[in-house]
DNA sequence: TATCTACTTAGATAGATATCTATGGAGAGA
DNA sequence: TCTCTCCATAGATATCTATCTAAGTAGATA
């Protein structure tokens, strides 16, 4: 799978600074708040909230909010699929041939060089392929407010309202009461080759 | 050790990037020419050549020349061995023995996703694993109330009073009037391998 | 309400690096 | 020796990002 592949290269790109790689090791002991990881690290605050966004983004690091302060935790579980994909070489290989991906193929004909959507396909098995990785700008794990999905997607495309709509149909993006969040994509609606469901 | 820390370091930085990720796939199939892979990777030479150099420095990718071409190969070991390393550094991901380390993996299957226990051993052998890590959870040198103990306690598991007499009993933890803190290791009672003391 | 604390976000900057073009070097064959 | 091929090195450039300061936010407390 072509997620696969991109999952692998966040992790590889998440773990490879020196500062990050030391805020594992710190969490790895117990949690730590972002006050004690700046005084364990000699950095300002703000920069070890950077790293620990970087770490959360990856799902390898948990907040716990416990009045103003945050505490971070490891998550352990995602080691230890890394490590599974790392000892796999199918995972590396996949992630070389990902050019060959039939939907990578489709996706970078929709793309333009800034990496926003040109067009919006009007195949449906196309438009999925777009939608999957429009979803994918969107973090796990974390509540939107509508003009925060707006903000997102126009990064991408000037047509929030549609590719919004697009994407609870697809049930990629669930909805209440105005906030928003990514489905798991185990609940995405199933679609055949052709993007019918 | 430092060093360790370092190759680690070298290793993800050495793999976070997406062109040295496809090469290492592409290597994992069959051995490569400069040439074959600038053409896969539609790059041009001068910089697959520096990519290789980079693989080549942390050992893992060889060089095999043959005429005025060199044929380049993955070398598996080396990323087995990463991954040992990964596992074993205590250093900076001492979290990872929890793969390697017969202790961790008793660990782990008491644990849920959320990192919460997910029951109480019944074997002695398991419990002392289980303690070890729920005390590890306490910053050490310092004083807790008990009801911070518990609350402590109870972001693992919910019987915060069961687990609390335990760690007192293994003398894990002591106690003076109402006031808790970490034993240090060396005090901590003597257990066989049965978990008996 | 006002203030303090812990954190996040925004914006700027300096350093790292991925990529390119141009050039150099070494083996193979005439 | 001359030339061709394949690769490496040097140097330039543009992008990325780790870090900082300044400012904003939200919970806790008085």
């Amino acid at each position: 799978m072509t997620d696969q592949g991109s999952t692998l290269l966040a992790f590889f790109k998440a773990m490879a600074d020196e500062s990050r790689l030391r805020i594992v090791g710190f969490l790895a002991v117990r949690e730590r708040s972002v006050q004690e990881l700046a005084e364990l690290l000699a950095l300002k605050e703000p920069t070890v909230s950077h790293h620990l966004a970087v770490l959360r983004g990856i799902g390898l690091v948990s907040a716990r909010p416990d009045g103003t302060t945050r505490w971070h935790a490891l998550n352990p579980k995602v080691l230890r699929q890394m490590n599974r994909e790392l000892l796999d070489n199918k995972s590396v290989v996949a992630f070389a041939k990902s050019e060959v991906d039939p939907e990578s193929r489709v996706l970078s004909g929709f793309l333009d060089s800034d990496g926003r959507l040109k067009s919006i396909p009007v195949s449906r098995r196309k438009l999925v392929v777009v939608l999957k990785w429009l979803v994918a700008q969107f973090e796990e794990n974390r509540r939107y407010r509508e003009s925060e999905v707006n903000e997102t997607i126009q990064r991408r495309h000037w047509d929030s309202a549609r590719l919004r709509r697009e994407l609870i149909g697809h049930r990629m993006m669930s909805r209440n009461r105005g906030v928003y969040w990514r489905t798991p994509q185990a609940e995405w609606r199933e679609v055949d080759s052709l993007g019918r469901y």
